[in-house]
DNA sequence: CGAGCCGCTGCAACCGGTTGCATATCGGGG
DNA sequence: CCCCGATATGCAACCGGTTGCAGCGGCTCG
């Protein structure tokens, strides 16, 4: 319920045709709300149908048209609304914590491994987020009013990774109690 | 794609219904995996036709006739095998994170509630496993092969938890810079 | 005595999202 | 020369999950 408030979001930052937001789903705020290209551009059709956006099509020469979504009245009327409508909390789904309830019943060796694969992961993630932090806020206690929202998500990623990684050392600790911290 | 071992490793520890099943969901595995009554029954169809499980219908008086689910040494293989297939990250979906990048089309103040709602949430989820852990895990040191997935489980609820504090805490220090904790 | 909840199972409709495929043009590399 | 990748949009089938409803016996509470 909650892709049209992304999309709408991205929009109103900056206009855009669905392969852009496609893009920048995968850049930035996709982070947090994924979304494939084909369920971007049936959500801007019902959008489109409902009013809250108007597509303005592009001629390019050497690529295809393109139709640029602009955010309209009602739609930013709509994203105002939803913001004061209270957020439902979205149920967590760990595949890892089924696995962890599965330990007696499976391979210990495996699952190791499949802790470890996460915690690379979210090493990665991490380290992403931190250089997205030091290109885009390199003075957080500065940003400006439009710029709160990106570094406090940002933040809540980073937050978030860490976290990752530290239940992932828990489990590792437990499961391979000798391993010192290189060998995980 | 998940759901069938989450159910398989419940019953692979304790055979049950589908209404049983229900209320487990409600109160442990369903913290990090959630799943509606109509959903379980669905579900445990297709595994009853996959030969994963298989129904024992019990007599009771005073009550409907219920069917005792039983894991299966097809039903194991499986669950053995599936504990060796790595995992996928699941897609994080927050929808908090969303409404912040929101913040220059929406209402602050509504947001700001939000913010103060789930840090609540968080607050209750968290108090929550801490009692569970107090009562369950005593000594966390000590815990047996059996019961280390679920104390590792809960440690990663017990984390998440307090990361979602943490961060509802810094999205309010930016929000209402003057409020102190009290007021938060 | 009736209302309503608990235990117990299930169907049907819908809906958001994924997977796979189609199509068209342009430029670059094997 | 042909294939591939980038740009650009979109349909169709499927699938997991939610919502809403239904049935039925027994218990308790007013």
């Amino acid at each position: 319920m909650a892709l049209e408030h992304a999309i709408l979001v991205s929009l109103a930052e900056r206009s855009a045709s669905g392969y852009d937001l496609a893009r920048r789903f995968d850049a930035s705020i996709g982070h947090f709300w994924k979304a494939s290209h084909q369920q971007i551009y049936k959500v801007l059709g019902r959008m489109e149908t409902a009013g809250w956006v108007t597509p303005d099509v592009v001629a390019q020469d050497g690529r295809p048209d393109k139709k640029v979504y602009v955010v309209t009245a009602a739609g930013r009327d709509e994203l105002a609304a939803w913001t004061s409508r209270p957020s439902t909390v979205e149920p967590t789904r760990s595949e890892l914590a089924v696995k962890l309830r599965a330990l007696p019943f499976g391979d210990t060796a495996a699952i190791t491994d499949d802790v470890r694969a996460r915690r690379r992961a979210h090493e990665q993630q991490l380290a992403y987020y931190l250089e997205s932090a030091a290109r885009f806020y390199p003075r957080p206690d500065d940003v400006t009013a439009d710029e709160l929202g990106g570094w406090l998500v940002l933040r809540g990623g980073i937050l978030a990774e860490q976290t990752g990684i530290a239940w992932c050392d828990e489990i590792l600790q437990r499961l391979v109690p000798e391993a010192d911290d290189a060998d995980r």
